[in-house]
DNA sequence: CTGTTAGCGCTTTCAG
DNA sequence: CTGAAAGCGCTAACAG
């Protein structure tokens, strides 16, 4: 491989390979049964002076229970996976982040995987997570179809799907109304007098939460009784070039959109930059409304207008409707939790 | 909790719960022994016939092996965990994505944990991953010094870090020459006679790279004999509001310096947003120079000049590097793998 | 190539 | 409250 390696430092290091103690050490030690040491790992009863004797022990030994052999017998690992589809994107890492945290709380390890955009991946990820034996299940699918949702529900594995349902099976799912958050952005726009209004979204055939802005965007315009003329509507994926690119073709039209709907962040992201390219001003000549404001709101002259989800409350409710059912105190349907979106006002909207 | 959930949908769904077969399922079904058909799972030999018979009460069963049974005996579980300090930082996301993807070449599986900041977290997570007997670990260090790293080695279990080495002991690393690379990033800006140059860094006494990078700044500094009042030298934290804070009062200085060297990407996007909000242009009144290459170079106008490491490049190294341990074929020295960074050219450097 | 046997480290009945 | 014994699902000798 060509890997640009300037130099190398190398320095000699001793190579320790102890067995790790177990419980049956414990036992020698400490001269009591299995049982016992096992009951007081588990936050049994035993009498002071064992649990002394036991203290002591673990602390001579460096014991530490080994999980997987735990895992093997009480078939359970408090542990939950979480399936995102990329990791690299910061929507995803925020919400891992808020995550990470309220399962820390709940004193529930946490195991990631990225899926890189590819179903086959995805799928994968899925059964990885089974066969680690996780309690429970967090997906932010790509995958619209819930068809590689199936060996975790033969598995009889908890679920919850965040950011995204999926289609085939009503399966418990924490996200927004996509829809109408974007009918509401398009209407602020339509509502500041704009009359040609473009956006750029994700493929409607491949993207859930793509389609559904659309159609926000669709239901806003109709409803004013404006076109929509099929060089407004810009459609291809969830990326930082396909915005940048989309956002140059519109500036170039003839009809120049008055005001743009960004509806992704990656999206968002592409597309400003086309504009600060661009001999355009942003809101003078151009109006602006974004998608999901990490940081971009804030690092862009003007600062944007913007849709904006509760990703706390949304990883949070996420490992809470999860923990119930991996508890047993879910309920006996499936349940769709939609969170309220509001806009964050800044500067890139001209009052026409 | 208060949480915005707007409105909730809910419908029923069915609830099952099959026990997941064995490979004593699959015995019963074939009649083969237990060893046989756990050769076949593992690559060996047996007769056609047979694994025909196998490999078809598998398909019916939807058999997957329990991967915690067989970690249990093996003592290895082709897993291996990676700590981060920041998941939601996109310079842990961007190294996450290429770990994984070096990984699933090579048929591993990924178990990701963030310790938010936190060396206590961070503690925690290594130990986590020693109880899901990982193969071996990628640290991302918050610590500065080895000690969180004693029960890994006495574990056995091999280790590579990634971005920043840590003192008391010397451990496998993969990263850049911070010192050098900030020496570079800061000659340039003297190379175009800046003379009043100041620098945006994190916490001398916490972080590593904040520390290199500072050396490097002053060591471009002296060597040309230009001035470091202290008013020039703005370190805290690893945050963008920190960056923004010390670029407006840098900017808000009497004798304000006419570049500034924002030394890490954090840093670098709050400063930017302070300079965006003044009245002040960028280059002609401020020139700049960032770190990290994520995407902030293009949606920020100008573009910036900017200190960029390969970070793909890196993720594989550190992949194949612990790999190599893992297999055995690691040296027994430990090795710093110090890989080569580059400035990339922006418009954002003024000529004076 | 196949089968038998013995555990990996832990929890969990069930007696005592 | 404690101990003995069984077994979670799988692999790893060893015979055959």
């Amino acid at each position: 491989m060509d890997c640009p390696a300037l130099w190398t430092v190398t320095s000699v290091c001793r190579k320790e390979n102890a067995m790790p103690s177990t419980i049956r050490d414990i036992k020698e030690v400490t001269g009591l049964s299995l049982a016992t040491i096992s009951k007081y790992l588990n936050g049994g009863n035993v009498l002071p002076e064992n649990r002394l004797l036991i203290e002591k022990a673990i602390e001579e030994l460096h014991y530490e229970p080994n999980e997987l052999a735990r895992g093997l017998v009480t078939n359970r690992t408090r542990t939950v996976g979480v399936v995102v589809y990329d990791i690299g994107s910061m929507f995803n890492g925020t919400l891992l982040r808020h995550i990470g945290q309220a399962l820390r709380k709940e004193k529930y390890g946490l195991l990631i995987c990225d899926s890189r955009g590819d179903e086959t991946v995805e799928a994968e990820n899925i059964r990885f997570l089974i066969n680690k034996k996780v309690d429970g299940i967090i997906v932010l699918p790509i995958s619209r179809t819930a068809g590689f949702l199936r060996p975790v529900s033969e598995a009889g594995i908890p679920v919850v799907l965040l950011d995204r349902p999926v289609e085939g099976e009503t399966i418990d799912c924490v996200r927004i109304d996509n829809r109408r958050a974007a009918y509401q952005a398009v209407s602020l726009l339509i509502r500041n007098n704009h009359r040609r209004i473009a956006i750029i979204c994700s493929d409607e055939e491949n993207e859930y939460t793509g389609f559904e802005r659309l159609k926000g965007y669709k239901d806003a315009m109709k409803e004013a009784g404006l076109p929509t003329p099929p060089e407004y509507i810009r459609k291809r994926d969830h990326s930082i070039e396909f915005g940048y690119e989309a956002m140059k073709e519109l500036l170039s039209l003839k009809e120049r959109p008055t005001a743009v709907f960004m509806s992704n962040y990656e999206v968002s992201l592409g597309a400003v930059m086309a504009v600060n390219e661009s001999d355009l001003g942003c809101p003078s000549d151009i109006s602006l409304m974004g998608f999901d404001d990490l940081i971009l709101s804030h690092i862009v002259k003007p600062r944007l207008h913007m849709v904006v989800q509760p990703m706390k409350e949304m990883g949070e409710k996420a490992v809470e409707t999860l923990l119930l059912k991996i508890r047993g105190k879910g309920s006996d349907y499936a349940t769709e939790i939609i969170m309220k979106t509001r806009i964050s006002e800044g500067d890139s909207v001209l009052k026409l």
